[in-house]
DNA sequence: CATCCGTGGCT
DNA sequence: TAGCCAAGGAT
């Protein structure tokens, strides 16, 4: 649930998750449709689906136990370079270095590299340091704290807009401590934006919304209502009855901005009258995009 | 290796 | 407001 993501937003999904799946093979018996509707709104959806696999190999295919290197932890879907460090240095003392966002920008500004965010080269001087580090502290006996040590530092002092020098144990020796810190690393090369306007209709029922199983490829698996890329408002109408809908499109409920890496959406929300009822759900019993969460709570709002 | 995935908070 | 970015991973 941390990948990407900050521990404010992680934690009351957390809980819930828990509560639900108290036990790898409580999770891997669940429905994927389940797991899905526990992560609604925390974003990055795979995250779920490779979590849901990974229980189900570790429970039946390793009868409920867990791997216990760096190496294996990889192994299983989701869990990649980092995770696999963060879980084998802090569950099991492995003296292996983490290297995220945080730790990044820790090595840049210590360096005072002038790399991209991005850049392999600063993954490749971060994951040096670390070793480096693990290796002079070998004495401590705790690889884990090492490793939160220094993304806590990134995350609470060493952070990206206004770092705080004057109270950082690592400003002897640090080349930028001080200076032009905040000027490291670089900020990353992004791919050309491109805006696109979708509008969403929503027909509701005794609580009962029209929406239906995305079809995208990276949104298979959620539940949207219906959406037509956008055009003039004198158009939707005859644009959402030639593509073979029910209903008339009625009063608009208003708009957000929503993004996805490169796309900047101005999602515009209508509300459809007489629709026809079969495909009506509880919008609380299926996993809802983000869009879509958005849509009905524009919709609960007006 | 570039691009894809979500959402929310901060400036 | 718009931009930036976060305890990344898969393809």
């Amino acid at each position: 649930m941390l990948q990407q993501t900050r521990v404010d937003a992680v934690v009351p999904y957390y809980e819930r998750f828990l509560e639900e799946f108290p036990d790898v093979h409580t999770l891997a018996q669940a429905s994927e449709e389940d797991v899905l509707r526990l992560w609604s709104g925390l974003g990055y959806y795979r995250r779920a689906k490779m979590l849901h696999k990974a229980a189900s190999i570790v429970s039946e295919d390793c009868e409920g136990a867990f791997p216990r290197s760096q190496t294996e932890w990889q192994e299983l879907p989701g869990i990649g370079e980092y995770t696999s460090a963060a879980i084998a240095s802090i569950a099991h003392g492995e003296a292996v270095g983490v290297v995220d966002g945080n730790v990044r920008r820790v090595v840049a500004r210590h360096g005072a590299l002038r790399l991209r965010a991005n850049d392999r080269k600063l993954h490749q001087h971060a994951q040096n340091w670390m070793a480096t580090r693990m290796t002079e502290l070998a004495e401590v006996q705790e690889p884990g704290s090492l490793n939160q040590a220094v993304m806590e530092l990134g995350a609470t002092i060493c952070t990206p807009a206004n770092p705080n020098c004057d109270v950082c144990p690592l400003k002897i020796g640090c080349a930028a401590a001080g200076k032009n810190a905040a000027t490291f690393p670089l900020s990353a090369k992004r791919a050309q934006e491109i805006a696109l306007d979708i509008c969403f209709f929503l027909a509701e029922k005794d609580g009962m919304f029209l929406l239906r199983p995305c079809t995208g490829r990276w949104t298979k698996g959620l539940w949207e209502p219906p959406s037509l890329e956008c055009c003039p408002d004198s158009q939707l109408q005859d644009l959402w009855s030639q593509s073979g809908e029910t209903g008339m499109i009625g009063s608009r409920l208003g708009a957000v901005r929503h993004r996805i890496t490169k796309y900047k959406i101005h999602a515009h929300f209508f509300r459809l009258e007489g629709a026809r009822k079969d495909q009506f759900v509880a919008p609380e019993s299926v996993p809802l995009s983000g869009l879509g969460k958005k849509a009905i709570r524009a919709y609960l709002s007006t």
